[in-house]
DNA sequence: CAATAGATCATCT
DNA sequence: GATGATCTATTGC
């Protein structure tokens, strides 16, 4: 299910602000089937994790304010891109109201468009549900570094947009993923059967 | 299939 | 000095 760039831009709108100043919980249930652009490449988002800020024990915003969680305690609606395991970088948006360090991590994408470019970023992965199926292989794909932290989504090159004729969504709702912390908080959503999230 | 080791570094103790 | 919101290759059943 690949697309032109003209017509994903014809066929959905930019998110404002507003869609992120609200629960990271509810934010990140409601990511799920929105399209994640970056540059020349977008994809569908069916996996999310919420991270719920100083009372979350597994948040990286649980210590506090330092020089890392800044852009989670600043407004909504900006990109949180952090480096992992020597290696990786992971997604987030920024959610809730200034001074409240809820976000969501994406961590799987359908890829939609630009697959050709994702592929070039991603030579490993031979099947198309490899491509982004997990967190540190979107950012990869998409070409999403600590660059693009503290990037505001609401204008720039990474924006998310909602479709216009986009389809009542089945949700599943589980623990989240690969954390030692509060593994037990019903706060993973992904699109039910899903053949693009990953194999958590 | 499942389990595990290794890569590799920013951040915090 | 240890840890971690991961991924891949490899080993073993």
């Amino acid at each position: 299910m690949s697309l032109t760039f003209a017509e994903l831009l014809k066929n959905s709108s930019l998110l404002g602000r507003g869609f992120y100043a609200r629960p990271a919980v509810d934010v990140a249930r409601d990511c799920l089937g929105k399209i994640l652009v970056h540059g020349k490449t977008a994809g569908r988002i069916v996996e999310t994790e919420a991270y719920l800020g100083v009372h979350d024990r597994a948040a990286h915003a649980w210590r506090g304010l330092t020089d890392r969680t800044r852009v989670l305690f600043g407004p909504p609606g900006h990109a949180y891109v952090y480096f992992i395991y020597g290696m990786y970088e992971c997604l987030n948006f920024v959610a809730e109201e200034e001074g409240q360090a809820g976000c969501v991590l994406i961590r799987a994408l359908e890829p939609v468009a630009g697959i050709a470019s994702m592929r070039r970023r991603r030579p490993k992965a031979s099947r198309l549900e490899d491509l982004a199926s997990g967190p540190g292989k979107l950012t990869l794909a998409m070409g999403i570094t600590r660059k693009q932290n503290g990037a505001d989504l609401t204008r720039g090159p990474l924006q998310v947009r909602r479709e216009r004729d986009q389809r009542s969504l089945e949700i599943l709702v589980t623990p989240r993923i690969g954390i030692t912390h509060c593994a037990d908080w019903p706060l993973r959503f992904v699109i039910a059967g899903n053949r693009f999230a990953s194999r958590g």
